[in-house]
DNA sequence: TCGGTGGTTCGTCAACCGTCGAACTAGCCA
DNA sequence: TGGCTAGTTCGACGGTTGACGAACCACCGA
């Protein structure tokens, strides 16, 4: 397993964020991940075949929108929540709150 | 030309409205576009050819996120900004708001 | 009626996306 | 060591995207 890139947020691109969240997959990641802390990635499915997950997984965190760390066999993933906020204030919890209206 | 096909913003998903935006040149449009009340398709001129920005506005439109209107020979574009507000509360100015930051 | 203007549509192209299964790797535990 | 579990990587696929120029269409004004 090669090394986990994480972009500095201010790196990132609105487009590139935008991009990461237009597939219904790596939406209802965050949506999942949001309010929780930080959750091994086995424990999320959906319906997808888990190298498709993988790669959804990439996406999310070469986006800066996702973090995960190694923790043995596991990955921990969790949501860039305050850097995020920091970088584009606001737009996360709009995002949270109309994927939940949705 | 053909009838212009606007979606009703309650059949648009989030992850659509984000591919829609998840194109610079897109992304531009919608920032120009903010504050402004009606303008016409071709003041806006992002350097692509103009059958280029022709897709991106039928994308743009498809998605719920602008309005577009004939008026003689010209085509008048807005964004549906109150109709998304109502379907997705804080999003848009949120994007603004982080867009005028990137 | 004819030309110009503003846009759309079409066909094409290369690049990219989401998906899969197969093969591989890394860490844990017995 | 050997096997199990969790995840990555690779190669392939079918579909989509963004870009262009050429052709077309619709309206306006002369």
């Amino acid at each position: 397993m090669r090394d986990l890139y994480h972009p500095r947020l201010e790196d990132v691109g609105l487009a590139n964020v935008f991009h990461a969240l237009s597939d219904p997959v790596r939406l209802e990641i965050v949506r999942v991940l949001a309010g929780l802390d930080e959750i091994p990635c086995s424990s999320l499915n959906a319906g997808v075949s888990k190298s498709t997950m993988s790669h959804h997984f990439k996406v999310l965190r070469e986006a800066g929108v996702t973090h995960t760390r190694a923790n043995g066999t596991k990955r921990m993933i969790s949501l860039r929540q305050e850097e995020l906020e920091g970088r584009f204030p606001g737009l996360l919890h709009s995002i949270l709150q109309s994927s939940k209206a949705a």
